[in-house]
DNA sequence: ATAATCTATACCAAATTAATATATTTGGTA
DNA sequence: TACCAAATATATTAATTTGGTATAGATTAT
């Protein structure tokens, strides 16, 4: 829904796999982009499952991006962590409008609301991570 | 900073204030916005102290309009009750990067988020409730 | 074999958001 | 001018969301 600093943390480490542009295991993750160890864990095996981020057991093992910086987005990196961005969560399915007695299942504000949503995530759909390095 | 439910129930406020352009009192609003009266009290406090609404005390006191609908932006609305929207709460000057060994100050993700936030804020500020009754 | 590494699920804590409670002040009206 | 209906102020509580941790298990290079 909104951007929150599990966003946060999973654009630093997408970012840092760009930089360095090698394998490197979760500790070393962790340590370089300043998110405790576990929680990068967690964010990592979401990168994984969005196939942003390739993982590798074992000794010698870790994790290195699944594609090139360029080829992965901004939006992509936070929808896998947060869901589909929302400006209000009124216009988030799983939540809706909170209202009952409304005259009309979509409301003015939720249009306008929708339509900026829909630009943000435009916008966040043009940004690759070749241009954040 | 981001649009939570609050600023909803402040927007339905001020559109039934719009609606009928009248002095309501604090129950009658509650109920025809769905808003819990203390609740409402509470956002329409806010709502005087930042001139949008003009409120009357004793007997047949209540709340109206400070203004025409046509002179409040949605942005106006929102930002009374959340403070300045920001699409990531790295922006906020009151949080801020969580990052210590951070190279610079405003990092390139940091900048495309301000961007982003600007021209929502703009949006919004285009958006008033003439429109939206 | 074994140590290093990721995986999965469940759990807990902190922060934020939503809502309520209580006591007080103000002002119109009888 | 006493009274009652309304708003004001501050503090508190409850619910939800977010951030972070714990434990047990599976996999692989050496």
């Amino acid at each position: 829904m909104h951007i929150t600093l599990e966003s946060d943390y999973a654009i630093r480490i997408v970012l840092y796999l760009s930089q360095i542009q090698k394998r490197a295991e979760a500790k070393n993750i962790s340590e370089n982009t300043e998110v405790t160890l576990r929680f990068a864990l967690k964010i990592l095996r979401k990168l994984v499952a969005a196939g942003i981020v390739k993982s590798f057991k074992g000794t010698q093992g870790g994790y290195e991006l699944n594609k090139a910086p360029a080829e992965i987005t901004l939006a992509e990196v936070i929808e896998t962590v947060e869901g589909t961005y929302y400006l209000s969560r009124c216009l988030d399915p799983q939540l809706g409008c909170n209202r009952e007695n409304r005259s009309s299942p979509y409301c003015k504000v939720q249009r306008e609301f929708a339509r900026i949503s829909d630009y943000v995530r435009k916008e966040m759909q043009g940004i690759t991570f070749d241009k954040l390095v």
